[in-house]
DNA sequence: CTCCAATAGTTGAACTCTCAACTGACAATC
DNA sequence: GATTGTCAGTTGAGAGTTCAACTATTGGAG
C-alpha cells in the first residue's frame, strides 16, 4: 500500500463542483420530466434512443449499451415501459435468446410530447449559462473522461467521423 | 408556446457526453465504495462533510444544504447511518425543533478507512485523464453551471474568497 | 453427437430515493 | 395569551436501482 495521493485544493473544488452539478442537473431533469410527462429521465433516454434506431427497435443488449445501463436495470425499465404501452417486446425466431424492444406508436407520441420541454430544460441548465467556446471545451474534456470510463469505445456516435 | 430550440449536433454530443460521464462516474464510485466499505457514495459524502464540520456535528438542515440533499433523503440516510452506528442524533434543548447529526468515533474510523480508496478512484477517473489546464477549465465551467442550478449560492466554500 | 462454455435476458430481495402528508416547536400578530 | 404562520424534521408508500442467482438458448471442442 502506497501513500494515498490526496486531492489538493483546486482538485477538491473541481470534484465537488462536478458532483453537485451532475446531481442537481439530474434532479432538475427528473423533476421536470416526472411532472410534465410522468416518467423519470432514464426512461426518456430509453425512448429517445429507440426512436433513433432503424425500425424504432433494438435488442435489449444493444439498447443497454446505447443507454449505458446494466442489463438488469434495462430489463426492469422496459417491463415498466411495456406496462405503460410505450414499448413492446418481441422474440425473434432466429435467435430465441434475444429480445427486441420496439417503440410503440403511443410511445413515440409520448416522446414527441415530452421532447420540447425536456430540451428546453437541458438548454436552460446546460447551454444557456455557457459560452459556445466553453461548451465545446467541455465536450472535449468529457470525451476524454468518457474514453476512460467506457473503454470499449462503444460510443462511435459521440466521436466524430474524423477521429 | 414558441418553437422549441432543438440541440444542434455539437450540443447533442456535449449533452450526451455529460450524461454518460456523470452516470458512469457515479456508478464507478458507488461500486467501489459499496464493495470496499459497504456504503453508497451519498453516505460517504455525508460522513465526509460531517467530519469537516466543527465538532464533527451539524444540524440536519445545514447538512442537507452542504450535501445538496432534500431533507427527506437526508433524514432517511441518517437513520440508516445511525443503525450502522456511524452517526448519532442529538436533540439540543435550546431549539427543540432541530436535530444535530454527529459523527461517531466509529463513523470517523470507517470514513478514514474508506477515504484513500475513494480518493484513488476519483483520481483515476477524473484527474488522471485530464491535464491540469483542462481540470481548471472544467472547474470554471462547472462553477458557472452550479451558479445557475444552485442560485442561493449556499456554496461559499466552492467559490474562492476573492469573488 | 455430446458436453461445456458463453450469450441474452429475467427475476426477487434489499436498498435508496421521491413525493406528499404529517408532527412538533418556535415566532409573530392581534 | 390564543391563533396563525413558519421552520425543522420525520414518516410511509411507491418507484427505480443493484446485486446475485437463475433460466434458456446457442456456439464450439473434443
Amino acid at each position: 500500500m502506497s501513500e494515498p495521493r490526496w486531492l489538493d485544493e483546486d482538485e477538491q473544488q473541481t470534484w465537488r463542483a462536478f458532483l453537485w452539478t451532475s446531481r442537481l442537473l439530474n434532479e432538475a431533469l427528473d423533476r421536470q420530466l416526472q411532472r410534465d410527462s410522468g416518467m423519470p429521465h432514464t426512461y426518456y433516454v430509453i425512448l429517445a434512443m429507440l426512436s433513433e434506431a432503424p425500425g424504432r427497435a433494438m435488442t435489449m443488449t444493444a439498447l443497454a449499451a446505447e443507454v449505458r445501463s446494466s442489463p438488469s436495470r434495462l430489463s426492469h425499465a422496459v417491463a415498466r415501459l411495456e406496462e405503460f404501452g410505450w414499448v413492446r417486446r418481441i422474440k425473434p425466431p432466429e435467435d430465441r435468446r434475444t429480445t427486441i424492444a420496439e417503440l410503440t406508436d403511443k410511445g413515440f407520441d409520448v416522446l414527441a410530447e415530452a421532447a420540447p420541454g425536456h430540451v428546453e430544460e437541458v438548454r436552460r441548465h446546460l447551454f444557456d449559462p455557457l459560452t459556445r467556446e466553453q461548451a465545446l471545451q467541455l465536450r472535449e474534456t468529457l470525451r476524454t473522461l468518457l474514453g476512460n470510463l467506457d473503454p470499449d469505445g462503444r460510443t462511435p456516435d459521440i466521436f466524430g467521423p474524423s477521429s
